[in-house]
DNA sequence: CTTCCAGACAATGCATACATTGATTCAACA
DNA sequence: TGTTGAATCAATGTATGCATTGTCTGGAAG
């Protein structure tokens, strides 16, 4: 049995919930994923802007690797909805509309509505809930800063944290994924945001019900945060940006 | 513009909501692509016993094709959750643990509400519910006639054609992904099950909350009839077969 | 007897070669 | 001038070759 695995089920791990892009230690890996870690990041935070076309082979020149491990990094890209492969055309860095966010954003809330339900239903250790309140107190100490982009960083790590914790690991790769793909959309909205006031709230009353271990209470209040989010995030997208494509 | 692309809109794809075992036409596809079909199919269908490992080699072998479309059509399936790949140790079909199910069904339900809920706040076309209607008068009669088989069948239909007018791709395709994970376990435990009159009645509370576009009427129906339905099928997987790995 | 090390072997991961197939262009005919 | 057809070209999908690397076995030493 490897290192990996029994790892795998002692501390949450971070970075399977939280597929921000970060290339540290990419040297280390095998070519298939470094050209699926490389391109993500590269989509992820616009280097590769929408709508860019470009052949496998330019791709693997791109990446000093050949086809093969770099067209399996596309396959895995293609599966997760950043990029589409039109077999005469060139594989193309998908825009997103807004209702393709609104699309993912129903999974991306489905599922985690569920997730916050199974830590409640679970129990949240001490050791957790101490952590996830320093978040939270975080949270608000850049909300008084108006730091907005410090906030979201930390708001995309609070939600991971709670996350990895539902004890469903599938449950977590999932949302892994929706968040990839909600990502951009997060991008390029965030100087755009009002004062996270109301969502430091909605923290606390999640933190609240998860320790309280009502798992009803944390479903109903989860669902509402993310509700007026997602609704919030959506409006912002409409309105500066129109309904068609974007990053 | 493709001819897939328009027709995508317009009625409901039921194969992607449905991924069904079915290996019709399977001559004319890409090997690729044939190559998962055909491993999905066995691996579904227990012709492919949990547990079997084969070697790369000896899938292309099997399957009369060379490695590298086998290879693509493995790491699909791994990501699928259905094998697993130990990098010198060949691929083996995952047996499924009663956790596993779990987690799935946890997921699966999650999305599957959430889909209602849009397909109640969509509105129901006429035709489609008089289609549904119809599913839901078959599985009574099947219910009558003691046919679990048959039923379990309609049930799929029936659960996968409202999913496929929910208007959300993403969300369908994520649905059919979990479908294929739960669908041995579902099979195996076809014979145990009991008369599905709950089942029925659920089926036409739904039916009726989505006739009148109530979404949050529709949505607790819905999840609750998940619920009821995946606690007796996680019942029954556990009485039946312990808590190890299995079909 | 057990454990550790070294060497051989074989499976995979990557690179490359090849064939298929679809797109594009140019020309001819209507 | 517009449309259709064929021919060429190039990108992908598949096959194969090669090198890396992990595993397993056998032997020796403690």
């Amino acid at each position: 049995m490897s290192k990996a695995d029994d790892s795998l089920h002692r501390r949450p791990d971070l970075r399977a919930a939280r597929p921000v892009p970060s290339l540290q230690g990419i040297t280390e890996m095998a070519a298939r994923d470094r050209a699926y870690h490389d391109l993500r990041y590269r989509i992820l935070m616009g280097r590769l802007a929408p709508g860019t076309t470009l052949l496998e082979t330019e791709l693997a020149g791109l990446l000093n690797l050949s086809r093969t491990p770099v067209r399996e990094a596309v396959i895995k890209l293609a599966e997760e909805g950043l990029v589409e492969v039109r077999p005469r055309h060139g594989v193309t860095v998908k825009p997103l509309t807004v209702k393709d966010v609104a699309d993912i954003l129903d999974i991306f809330s489905a599922l985690e509505v569920r997730a916050v339900e199974l830590v409640a239903r679970i129990g949240l250790p001490a050791t957790e809930w101490r952590q996830l309140e320093r978040l939270a107190s975080d949270m608000e100490r850049e909300t008084a800063r108006g730091d907005i982009a410090a906030w979201s960083e930390l708001d995309d790590e609070f939600h991971a944290h709670i996350v990895a914790l539902c004890g469903n690991d599938r449950l977590q790769e999932a949302l892994g994924a929706c968040w990839g793909q909600q990502y951009r959309a997060r991008l390029c909205i965030v100087p755009l945001r009002p004062s996270p006031v109301q969502s430091d709230l909605e923290h606390r009353g999640i933190l609240e019900a998860l320790k309280l271990g009502d798992s009803a209470l944390a479903r109903l209040r989860h669902q509402q945060h993310r509700d007026r989010a997602d609704a919030q995030q959506l409006h912002l997208l409409k309105s500066h940006l129109g309904t068609n494509g974007m990053a």
